[in-house]
DNA sequence: GACCAGGCACATC
DNA sequence: GATGTGCATGGT
């Protein structure tokens, strides 16, 4: 695990993730980009910043409907805008609106609350926790599942834990760690495995992953 | 004009 | 527990 990801970071470099602002602006761009594509998730985020809707209470407070036009771009816009808001309130509900406090709770226990939110899944609940609270979980996405499956890591039918859990197992428990090697995997899925399916110019051309 | 993209909830068997 | 379906835009 520790070779696939000294490739990773010699062949990319490192990728300084997530790409925003503000802690809340990560978990915003993490609902916004369930299956669908980044760029289009950046246009609706301009649109937010553009209209200075990307705090806790700007959005508490705005309509449903009218939050719904403004990340149209993102698609899903109406399950999305109901999400975004599903997460306001439990903000607001459990923590008062701030995100510092309810990233002093316990990890798996934040995990735990997340999860019953409704539009937070595994990923979402996880990126949220890495990628905002900077707490170690580690982030199994689409593209994590692809490449471990094409290298023969784990069975494409793998459950979200048990590919989880194959990093966490194998890996220190170090948030700064799991955050570059997730943003490398999404790199190499979105660059190469995507243009190249051959595999012929992948920095990990050639690698045996060892199962343990 | 298909096909895909950093999922998730819900219905049904 | 597994499998199927709706949600929707913008790029290739």
């Amino acid at each position: 695990m520790r070779l696939i990801y000294g490739k990773l970071y010699k062949h990319f470099g490192p990728q300084e993730w997530w790409p925003a602002e503000t802690p809340f602006e990560v978990i915003v761009g993490a609902i916004l980009t369930q299956n669908t594509s980044w760029s289009n998730v950046e246009k609706a985020i301009a649109n937010l910043k553009k209209n200075r809707l990307l705090t806790p209470g700007a959005l508490k407070a705005i309509p449903v409907s009218r939050l719904a036009k403004l990340i149209r771009s993102s698609g899903y816009y109406n399950q999305k805008a109901r999400k975004l808001k599903n997460f306001t309130r439990f903000l607001f509900q459990g923590y008062g609106g701030s995100l510092d406090k309810m990233f002093q709770d316990d990890r798996l226990i934040l995990r735990g609350k997340l999860l019953e939110v409704n539009g937070i899944g595994f990923e979402t609940a996880d990126s949220i926790l890495l990628y905002a609270a900077n707490m170690p979980m580690f982030v199994v996405d689409a593209y994590t599942r692809r490449i471990l499956s094409r290298h023969g890591l784990i069975r494409p039918d793998a459950s979200y834990s048990q590919i989880q859990d194959y990093f966490m197992d194998n890996l220190k428990n170090d948030a700064g760690l799991f955050n570059e090697f997730h943003a490398l995997i999404v790199r190499l899925g979105k660059e190469i495995c995507k243009t190249a399916p051959e595999c012929g110019v992948c920095p990990l051309k050639g690698i045996t992953w060892e199962v343990s």
